[in-house]
DNA sequence: CTAATTTAGGATAAAAGAGTCCGATTATCA
DNA sequence: TGATAATCGGACTCTTTTATCCTAAATTAG
């Protein structure tokens, strides 16, 4: 959503985001190392390099993320464990819950990265505006 | 379930319920004096002893033991984990996820005990007659 | 070419969660 | 009253997940 909001030309120094957002450097990085890698996000080491968006952000989707973070695998996961449930073994939920599964499914392909990003630019802003305080963004040694 | 299908004044020792349902002795254990503190079960010491329903099938809801297990923070908690959302300051998806997360709730208040008892029987039953192999439920030293 | 900056990715550490074990306690039966 | 059959609950272990750290590689400015 960061990057999605400040829609510049310029790539975005991890340290940048991790100041303004106040979350911790080595986090983020694994996090935006992992998008980078499915492609949800370009990088560029070096001077003048960072993170910037791989797709327009109206095109990235909650689902795509998830994807990347989590896997796919809750879309076929028995919601009781049960490893032999199945269409023509089903548990007692087996339907219930591919309901809402399905649902929520549905909800996460339709949600973008553009429309959540738009909804928390006041929040984002807020927080960006607190950055010239002394988090430098590393939690441990002031290099 | 294998209580509510049991239906018997007796006890139910742990040792019969995890050589019928083929699952490690003391991993059941665990999981059913939790639910007997918070009164779902009731259980007894020594001879004759063992665990039965604390309450008619009917009226142990999926939330109950949802919230025995894992307690309720589900339902407050900000799926994005943000610590400052709340609904004069939500995030991106406060409004969307509070839909799921109802459905849900509702879902896991409505869904009894007694009825997915009924739609497991079967299976319950196919397990329950494949106990006369040698699983003695204990995972180890066969005492 | 060198120094500075920045990400990459493997290694390590820390935390959380799941599962197991065991001694203590309680109850029943003979 | 003693032997036996059970649960109780804390301690322990194992696995998984999450978070952090460190060195290497890439890029650019000067």
């Amino acid at each position: 959503m960061y990057l999605a909001l400040k829609r510049s030309d310029r790539m975005t120094p991890i340290k940048e985001l991790t100041q303004s957002l106040r979350i911790p450097f080595h986090f983020a990085a694994k996090i935006l190392q992992r998008l980078a890698r499915k492609g949800l996000l370009v990088s560029l080491k070096g001077r003048a390099g960072g993170f910037g968006l791989g797709v327009a952000p109206t095109e990235i989707t909650l689902f795509h993320i998830v994807e990347a973070i989590d896997g796919v695998e809750f879309t076929r996961r028995c919601v009781l464990g049960l490893p032999a449930c199945s269409v023509e073994n089903p548990c007692a939920l087996h339907e219930t819950w591919r309901e809402e599964r399905d649902r929520i499914y549905k909800m996460l392909v339709r949600k973008s990265v553009a429309e959540m990003a738009r909804e928390m630019k006041n929040s984002l802003h807020g927080l960006a505006a607190t950055k010239d305080k002394d988090f430098d963004g590393y939690q441990t040694n002031h290099s």
